[in-house]
DNA sequence: ATTCTCACA
DNA sequence: TGTGAGAA
């Protein structure tokens, strides 16, 4: 497939998959036009890239390790460098550290639903006459 | 349609 | 990290 279905179907901006390409996140084949040209397995591998990124692994470190998530079932630990596990170490506590912070602040916004639920059983288009102003 | 590069937030 | 614009 060409870019532009590549697109379609991760939900990425064309323009974003040639970034990713100039980033070395992927490598695409050409066309004899000059196309760029992708095959199946690449929807996945662009998702799985964004998951990355959207858990804030700068591209550097994801280039590294999406070779060992590529192939999952074996890890290549001739390619697992320690400087690259002492670099991958500090992300997986932030990592960790992100989740404990969305956990905290979806609590928060949970919480502040439920308060308000509780405050508003009116209908919105109802008229306020000021007669409900105390209420419980 | 697709490609590239330069510049910028 | 991601986008816009111009040119081919």
């Amino acid at each position: 497939m060409r870019i532009g279905e590549l697109s379609e179907r991760t939900g990425t901006p064309r323009r974003l998959l040639r970034y990713y390409e100039e980033q070395e996140l992927i490598v695409a084949g050409r066309s004899p036009n000059g196309y760029r040209e992708y095959d199946e397995r690449f929807v996945d591998r662009v998702l799985q890239i964004r998951g990355l990124l959207d858990a804030g692994l700068p591209t550097r470190i994801i280039k590294q390790i999406l070779p060992c998530l590529d192939k999952p079932r074996v890890i290549h630990f001739a390619d697992a460098t320690p400087e690259m596990l002492a670099t991958l170490e500090p992300e997986r506590d932030r990592m960790t550290a992100r989740i404990e912070c969305l956990v905290r602040n979806r609590d928060a916004v949970a919480e502040y639903l439920e308060a308000v639920r509780n405050n508003t059983r009116r209908d919105p288009d109802t008229p306020d006459d000021g007669s409900t102003a105390a209420e419980g």
